[in-house]
DNA sequence: CGGCTGTTTTGACGTGAATCAAACGCATGC
DNA sequence: GCATGCGTTTGATTCACGTCAAAACAGCCG
């Protein structure tokens, strides 16, 4: 959503929420009661399994909703991590869909939000399912790089706000991949990383990466 | 939806539409006007990169929805095809959204099948970002089995509507190593597959290999 | 029935990413 | 200052799955 529409939600539903770095803002299996949309800050979702193993499912940041996975059951399915200080805005779903059947306009947000994130998860699962790693890394930063852009940050320069495992989870590779590819990319003079600091110095040269390597 | 939930949008909005096998519904591109029921038949939905490579994003059969991805932009963001003669109900999308500011009822049972398509998405998040060839396919043919239930047929034994080389590209997988884990999995007595169709003999092996094997 | 076409199975071999293991960097705290 | 502890990098080795190739198996049509 745009900033203007999210602060449209702000005056109708203003309960705020403080997430110190590393709590959760829900749990899988929390009763669902609230939308989020978040003010400041970064979040993880991911599912765990029995065995421990973890997906991380998306990397949430400022002006981005969370919590419509909970709608389905009534009840969370995966869990929500601030990755660092954060701050969000509660929209509890009950008002949200009143609200809802009274302005048109708000209505139609609401299903767009809902259907961008569906939209989101199938270029995930073409990610996972059909792509290469240095491709799946390719794909990840200039995807974080267009939305910091969005937000009105650098496109170019940035911190990443998650691990070299959380990045490998997301992308079904296991972190030491993450860290060579990284190191491969800055070899070949398409970025630059210092640990968490990532610079784009060849965007073509990235998008390149993505759209050409033969079948897998 | 439910079978009921189905006959009642039916009633409101009526049309029906005729796709054989092969052909599409919508395509990657088009203009999104309506959301589409499946009355009758089996459908995939995929998204086509540049160079060929395919990503099957799901299997749709009788009874539940297709196109909640083109709310986003207005536009489609895959292709849907026919994998079987099929019928669907056509729900045209302004007056799904009318009648939902009317019906609570409606706009909330909306609500909860576009947040049902995020939830399974992460599923297969999981399943592609972290596991094996042989979970997958067996978290695979539970997901067919339970659903095939879902809509009063056989859970035991039923027919594949896709080639092995479309369950592949929804798997991550490519279709030989499709077929060698369908054999395996008969030499091991779990199932009985002959062509397309599959036998279910061992459900709880079948569960026990998704949630056991170490990890990754 | 026989020849075609598209799908599936099976085998031999290759490879990209996982695994195992060690060292390094950078915080934090005493 | 030095110890402790995560996260990261890098190297050596292994392995699951992909690739290539051929044969077997339907299903369809003349």
């Amino acid at each position: 959503m745009s900033a203007e529409e999210i602060d449209r939600l702000d005056q109708l539903v203003g309960a705020r929420r403080k997430i110190r770095k590393g709590q959760h803002l829900y749990r899988s299996g929390d009763a669902f009661e609230a939308i989020y949309a978040i003010r400041i800050g970064w979040f993880k979702t991911d599912v765990l399994l029995e065995d421990g193993r973890e997906q991380v499912t998306g990397f949430q940041m400022t002006g981005e909703m969370l919590g419509l996975d909970g709608i389905s059951t009534e009840n969370h399915s995966c869990n929500a991590v601030a990755l660092e200080d954060s701050e969000v805005c509660v929209l509890p779903y009950g008002q949200l869909e009143e609200l809802s059947r009274e302005v048109e306009g708000l209505q139609h947000q609401f299903h767009k939000v809902m259907s961008r994130e569906i939209v989101r998860d199938h270029g995930v699962m073409m990610l996972l399912g059909s792509m290469r790693a240095e491709e799946r890394l390719a794909a990840f930063l200039m995807n974080l790089s267009q939305r910091f852009n969005a937000r009105g940050f650098s496109p170019n320069e940035f911190n990443l706000r998650m691990t070299r495992d959380e990045i490998g989870s997301y992308l079904g590779l296991k972190l030491e991949t993450v860290s060579r590819v990284f190191s491969r990319f800055q070899d070949e003079g398409l970025i630059t990383v210092q640990q968490k600091h990532i610079r784009i110095v060849d965007l073509p040269g990235l998008r390149r990466l993505v759209q050409q390597s033969g079948t897998r």
